[in-house]
DNA sequence: ATGTAAGCGAGACGGTACGTCTGGTCTTATA
DNA sequence: TATAAGACCAGACGTACCGTCTCGCTTACAT
């Protein structure tokens, strides 16, 4: 029992930071530990030392919850690489990526993630509302850099950027987050010098 | 419910051909009916008249029995395209894929199968050992086609067909299996197009 | 829904009669409607437009709430009958509590209070002090008056009390609310012909 | 977690009689220790190393549950009183319920059992269909006896067990199961000398 | 010809998690 | 200082599924 002393209360009819803190702390922590396999509501709640409901209050899905988990990570935080040439730049972001859900709570927390919507409508909608567009940010900022640069038709730039994700994940859910320079390089270079023009 | 007349009973000390089909297709309506939310191995037993452990001895994981629905369904049977030219080739195959899994139980069952991936390193191992391999002979077989042509270098070969899975389960994870012809031809061209070599 | 500006707010450093009324009504209405089974201070709290910790304020049991619904329901009021045979006063009394209980608030409240003193001490001092001393006045009553009578020795009236209450309760808690004129008269006359005095 | 090892197994298709053992061991513990308030399927299960679908499985209702702890318990069964004068059995036979009652499991478990009746629709058939009937036999009988010695007219049987089981209920419910000798012995002497005949 | 090994349906088992509900407490902002 | 509002932890609710286990039966194969 958590001495009744330390029980985190309520702050009034607003909600309580620390308590939003806690959560996203044990979730991380969970995801850290244990990876999607292990993770819980429950186990989360146990581990914050917060109620189920108020979880479900804050984060309806677990879709959610992991989304936020997500991003709050330090690691997916990815630097926006600047060396001025298209395949420098995406193997530089693919490695950032790589690296950063490399036995990290993000990596776990995208798993879970993309596991999740498989099976539940509101999770998907999680996926393609709220967290595609965040993500992929730095995927579009450098195809829009390149496109500016000229190393790249504007055209083209969603359809890179989605076989450069696809890619990516699908590294991702195979279990292959090794920093594999070899392949990435060879992807880069793909894309870099791929064309989608009708001829 | 199986009258307890025509309830199967064993054959003996192997394998009852009856069991496995009507597990197999318990599966599949499973599938095409709830999704692979409504998935769970109660419900297959429940239809298929079958026991719970005669499935879990014949597919000890639940990757396994999603990965064998994929196989069996006929849509997933991707037809090679023969057109001669990988652009075109890649595309009709990109349709053939994504057609297939339209609101099919192959398409509910790949999802699943990656889920599962996610939180169970036993169907990892199988997507990657018992599933892949052969989910990707089309793949790999139009893209070697196109190499012995010179239309691709073959060592090109490996990550243009990762660059296009990923493409094509990327759509699938986020739910857009709907023919979108601009998208896939535009696509089917850049990888057509791109070549890894270092310069 | 209480519009933003017809919100009920404090009156000063008193209790506020309208809350009071609200929080009644909603509780009462919530009985009716629902029944004890749908009784829940949350409930009432919503339906009134008021907080809980004003609720818990006032009255803090949720036996509390229960006996002032009970008491405030008109259908309690039990007139004292007036004929002049202890037979058939008390036939009269058992009809009424039981016609004022039949599908009402009252009933729903007391069966309630009964409930909520199995598993909670307040609760069960609430009974016992706040209550049943009120609500077993009309049956002193008419007790008293029959002893005045000579119809029954003084030292009877309170076993032949808690005889005629028992009988009451168990049928309210047992769902027979009906008006079983037979089983009531033949309760009463038997009450009435009873004598204590040891032989 | 309970060692692997003496984990209790299913035993096939049946019912485990050490698994209803031991739940009903458990209610009764727990029933004992902290009431009926403290009583929940959750606890019970937890107790008896059970899981909860299993208790529900087999008491779909707490009330079942909370039956069959009653009439397991070794203090429930009433000795039918055999003096041979219908005041004194009727004395000797609530003085035995209520000393059953008084701090046992059969009295937490019977509070509970009436308590449940009020918010459950299924608890209510319990209580008249499995509960009353088994229940009141030794009051009918007793009566039973004395209607065949004359003391009693049979016309009556049914009325004087309400009210004598009304009586004993009444004393439960408000927690008076003290052995109020004086009490008891008039309300003994009451029923024995009521008659319900019409005059 | 018979013993035995394995498959089979059935379904119970302990366990975990689900997502919801309520209890009772606390805090704030407003009046 | 009371009020409405509503957040907070706690934990129970009843259900679904998991993967394992045991039963009682059936059949085929090896002796």
């Amino acid at each position: 029992m958590p001495g009744e002393k330390d029980r985190r209360r309520s702050i009034g009819a607003r909600r309580n930071p620390a308590t939003e803190a806690a959560v996203l702390a044990a979730a991380r922590e969970v995801l850290a530990e244990a990876g999607y396999a292990g993770f819980s509501v429950d186990e989360v709640a146990r581990r914050a030392g917060a109620g189920k409901p108020t979880i479900y209050r804050w984060w309806p899905n677990r879709a959610d919850l992991l989304a936020e988990v997500y991003f709050a990570d330090r690691a997916a935080r990815i630097p926006e690489p600047e060396t001025g040439r298209l395949a420098t730049d995406l193997a530089a972001l693919a490695r950032s990526y790589l690296g950063a859900w490399r036995g990290s709570p993000a990596g776990a927390a995208l798993r879970g993630l993309l596991a999740e919507a498989q099976a539940n409508e509101a999770a998907l909608v999680v996926l393609w509302e709220r967290f595609l567009p965040r993500w992929s940010e730095p995927v579009r900022g450098v195809l829009g850099e390149a496109a500016r640069r000229g190393e790249v038709e504007p055209g083209d730039i969603e359809m890179l950027a989605e076989l450069f994700s696809g890619f990516l994940w699908l590294r991702l859910l195979t279990g292959q987050t090794d920093d594999d320079r070899a392949a990435i390089d060879r992807v880069a270079r793909l894309l870099a010098s791929a064309r989608g023009r009708k001829v």
